[in-house]
DNA sequence: CGCTGTCAAGACGAA
DNA sequence: TTCGTCTTGACAGCG
């Protein structure tokens, strides 16, 4: 099985280079002049793909062919009442076709991960609208790019509204009524305290969507599944996609700590990968979530050398 | 310049 | 019903 890993957002390594750079709504209240304001607006968000891509040259050079954008590459995007009538995009859209034809003309795998206030299953109306919202957003971006919005961006089920089934209903019943376009965008990630691995996989076989399983999450929160159990079905859920099946993993930050995300990544926690490659798949792509960004990448492949079953390819790739 | 506090979002549990 | 906490990177303001 082929493994790449990828990193978040931002890099430890290349200075100055942040992708999310934003404004705060005191500050855009207090510019007089909208117009000034948004231009204001436009030139951080030019800032913050001309940083991306920046990082996408790094990538390139250190063999990651792995990556997830900032959610917050166009700033104050989820306040409809500033940036209603914005045309964000075509100002940046050069800009991100740049970005799209790097991207494909290096085969790099790239997504989004929306905030985990992008909440499909919540009972108020307001919420599902600003999360429609903030999906068209990142759906946008990526037309723009060239890039093929779908299963390219991963969110949670959502809050458990003190009755979890049914949240997990109210998931399955609001998800159909958002766009279509939207939808086909979307795979669904086990979270660390209310919806379990299978909690998510019940809702991903229901409404055929791609799952991504964070090894971590599953530690902090599950129901006694085991990998052996799991991981068929999992493997299932991306048979239609185009990509590749995907997972997260992390470290604890401590015993304590348990549920925050470390500076790194122990190699003891991708043993389950070694499991995962020997009966379940070929190809897969896992995101490192830690402190260190791509800095716990070239540490965790330096650590993986000496791992038995385990041949490095280049910086971002391994063979278990 | 560097440090500390604040900002945003929505859920949630304590008071 | 209100308020503090959670989480994250960046902004804002202090000395």
């Amino acid at each position: 099985m082929i493994v790449r890993f990828g990193y978040v957002a931002m890099s430890v390594h290349v200075k100055n280079a942040s992708t999310s750079q934003t404004m705060t709504v005191a500050q855009f209240s207090k510019i007089p002049d909208r117009e000034a304001a948004i231009r204001k607006l436009e030139r951080i968000a030019e800032s913050n793909l001309h940083n991306t891509l920046r990082l996408l040259y790094h990538n390139k050079a250190h063999d990651i062919h792995f990556y997830r954008f900032s959610s917050r590459l166009v700033p104050l995007i989820h306040h409809e009442e500033y940036t209603k009538d914005w045309d964000y995009i075509t100002p940046i859209k050069d800009k991100l076709g740049e970005l799209g034809e790097y991207v494909k003309a290096e085969n790099m795998r790239v997504g989004f991960h929306p905030d985990h206030y992008t909440l499909l299953n919540s009972p108020r109306k307001a919420v599902l609208h600003n999360s429609i919202i903030v999906l068209q957003y990142h759906y946008d971006l990526l037309k723009n790019m060239g890039i093929n919005p779908t299963h390219r961006c991963v969110i949670h089920v959502g809050g458990s509204y003190t009755h979890k089934n049914k949240a997990i209903e109210r998931f399955k019943d609001q998800f159909p009524t958002i766009p279509e376009h939207l939808q086909k965008m979307i795979i669904l990630e086990n979270d660390d305290k209310v919806f379990t691995a299978s909690d998510v996989l019940s809702i991903c076989e229901s409404l055929n969507i791609p799952m991504v399983f964070d090894i971590h999450h599953h530690r902090c929160n599950h129901d006694g599944e085991g990998l052996e159990e799991l991981c068929p079905r999992i493997v299932k859920t991306w048979s239609e996609s185009p990509l590749p099946i995907k997972m997260h993993v992390s470290s604890a930050k401590s015993e304590k700590v348990f549920r925050s995300h470390a500076d790194s990544i122990k190699t003891e926690d991708i043993v389950p990968f070694l499991f995962i490659a020997k009966h379940y798949t070929d190809q897969l792509d896992v995101m490192i979530e830690a402190k260190w960004k791509d800095e716990a990448l070239f540490r965790l492949m330096k650590n993986v050398k000496s791992v038995n079953g385990i041949r490095v390819i280049d910086e971002g790739t391994i063979e278990i």
